[in-house]
RNA sequence: GCCUUGGUAGCUCAGUGGAUAGAGCACUUCUCUCCUAAAGAAGGUGUCGGAGGUUCGAUUCCUCUCCAGGGCACCA
């Protein structure tokens, strides 16, 4: 019996009664959602409690506790509940069975992976766009909240069932871009670094992968400058991306599509016109599009944007918001419903531009568009630079602290929270960093597994599911049934944390029983069924956990 | 000024209208001749920033307000 099985058991009886009311309850529906029930804090409440008398009471023009009991008379007759009892204002707590209850242990083995998959968002095709950095330098701090909680999401977002590209927009067009290439172009040749040149030493290691790669490059700048421009920046920007695509890697982060912005610029075949250009034809068609003081602007204004955007520039110049327009009317033709946006909070001025291209584009602002912005990422302070000015690269941190425990510390708080993170604290291998504390318990099972194959303590040899008594069972069952309704959650949330957090509990109530009930028989102690029906028990926990690290981008070790 | 996100235990933070508001850390004690003690057990801590409102019931929803972070380009 899950709590999903109980919830639908409950929705039925109470169909029944207001079915049985006549007139009184008339349009009163009942779905599952409203019989959902909870994991009492209180373990004298039972092992699942519903709220739901409370809600329908009023409605059926009754009182909470008289609908509670009448419900649960019928709730107490469920194949599997052992009692179902009132308490409080109207609450209806549930015991069941243990071997109700203990069946868990067995489905979640036989699931394996599947276990904790469901189909909330089927059907749904979401782009999920995040990190998005600039190709001009490496991967930072500031980017590595978005790369884990990204990440994370998508693969949370899959677990509910539904189609995620993960998508990167790479901005490797415009003025950044040329920026970039003079950077790269001056270190490659020794010269002086121009006014506006970016600060930071793998300009120079560019350049000088530049100038090896490109043997004739100092000749090719004397007799023609542009072109040497051209290739130097070009290769830059080939051999930066190839990093960030590293750096992403050994962060455990994977896009589907790396999304290039010069191909919003180029013109079609046939001279056909650019996506930019089409998209400005397009939104002109709809309606939403003027021209004053020279330029040609989009009128979000309409769609709830504090003010008109520019598209095109007087100089005849596309902005920033033309490639976002044109990316957007991308996303939507290459078919995606919902398309995400994970933003830090230095960009929250673009939700309401973002919105408005998606209601111009005649997108439903409420549903085909979500903009989510996060908090930014604080490390011990700021005072964590290692050179004054300098940035701190995501490759130092994942060499310092380890691809595992900064993305399972980035990923266990909401993103809309600030978050201050203590370098020593991620690093640590010890009781006070929940990472190991979940890794460990994973680790644990695995060494039960280990230790029971030696002992003969073998699963094909007995299930009895009715001999998980011992409080510390129950409890770890009931975390086990939680975990497809947390997963769920977090999907239909966009709320990875819950993940974690729900792990932390997870990997609590594995070792309150682990030190409460042994799997293994001592010396003189003969395999029996309780062994057997434990081992199941521990591996299901072990497959939760793994299931669980595996949507948060971390590890599973057999040992630590 | 306008928009936006926070304010919960000494610290870092959970908590999608429910029962006595939680976890970890820190502090004090226990528990390995027995599956990994990177674990477990026991001990107390709150003006949920403040004030109104909505209702059977509010840390949660609404309004106002105080404090803090971020944002308000024909920049990229």
């Amino acid at each position: 019996m899950t709590p999903q099985e109980l919830a639908s058991a409950l929705a039925r009886i109470l169909t029944d009664i207001i079915a049985s009311r006549g007139d009184a309850a008339e349009g009163v529906v009942v779905t599952e959602q409203d019989t959902q029930v909870e994991r009492p804090k209180n373990r004298e409440h039972g092992d699942w409690a519903s709220n739901a008398a409370m809600k329908f009471a009023k409605r059926l023009g009754t009182n909470p506790r008289e609908l509670a009991t009448e419900i649960a008379d019928r709730a107490a007759g469920i194949d599997g509940v052992a009692k179902a009892e009132i308490a409080g204002p109207g609450f209806i707590n549930i015991t069941l069975d243990a071997a109700s209850a203990g069946e868990t242990a067995r489905r979640v083995v036989e699931q394996g992976e599947a276990y904790g998959r469901g189909d909330a968002l089927a059907g749904q095709r979401i782009n999920l766009e995040f990190v998005s950095a600039n190709p001009t330098g490496p991967l930072h701090m500031g980017h590595t909240r978005w790369a884990a909680l990204g990440d994370s999401t998508a693969r949370v977002l899959r677990a509910a069932g539904a189609d995620v590209t993960s998508e990167y927009y790479i901005n490797d067009a415009g003025a950044q871009m040329d920026k970039f290439g003079r950077s790269v172009l001056a270190a490659a040749l020794g010269e002086e670094a121009p006014e506006d040149a970016y600060p930071g030493e793998y300009i120079q290691d560019l350049g000088r992968r530049v100038a090896e790669q490109i043997p004739g490059l100092g000749e090719l700048a004397r007799t023609d400058r542009a072109a040497a421009l051209e290739q130097a920046q070009e290769l830059g920007y080939r051999l930066q991306l190839a990093e960030i695509q590293d750096s992403l890697e050994r962060f455990n982060v994977h896009f589907d599509v790396f999304f290039s912005e010069r191909t919003l610029h180029a013109a079609g075949p046939d001279g056909a016109p650019s996506p930019i250009e089409a998209a400005v034809d397009r939104l002109r068609e709809q309606g939403h599009v003027f021209e004053e003081d020279g330029a040609i602007w989009v009128r979000t204004t309409d769609f709830g944007d504090d003010k008109d955007r520019v598209f095109t520039r007087g100089n005849g110049v596309y902005t920033y918001f033309a490639a976002d327009a044109a990316y957007y009317l991308s996303k939507k033709d290459r078919g995606f419903g919902e398309k995400i946006y994970l933003l830090g909070a230095d960009h929250h001025g673009y939700i309401g531009r973002l919105t408005a291209i998606a209601g111009a584009a005649g997108d439903d602002t409420e549903t085909d568009i979500t903009v989510l912005i996060g908090q930014l990422v604080n490390l011990n302070g700021a005072r964590l630079s290692k050179r004054a000015g300098n940035i701190i690269e995501l490759n130092d941190l994942l060499e310092w602290l380890g691809s595992d425990a900064l993305r399972y510390w980035l990923a266990r708080y909401p993103a809309d929270s600030p978050l201050a993170l203590d370098g020593e604290k991620v690093r640590s291998r010890s009781n006070d960093n929940p990472v190991f504390y979940v890794q460990y318990a994973h680790a644990r099972t695995c060494a039960v597994d280990r230790n029971a194959a030696t002992a003969g303590v073998r699963r094909e040899d007995g299930f009895a599911p009715g001999l998980l008594t011992h409080e510390t069972e129950a409890e770890l069952l009931g975390k086990l049934q939680q975990y497809p309704g947390i997963v769920a959650g977090a999907a239909e949330l966009r709320e990875p944390h819950r993940i974690a957090r729900y792990l932390e509990e997870l990997a609590g109530a594995f070792h309150r029983w682990y030190d409460n009930c042994r799997v293994i028989p001592l010396r003189e102690e003969p395999v029996g069924d309780l062994h057997r029906t434990r081992l199941w028990l521990n591996d299901a926990a072990g497959v939760v956990l793994r299931n669980g690290l595996d949507l948060l981008g971390v590890s599973a070790p057999e040992r630590l």
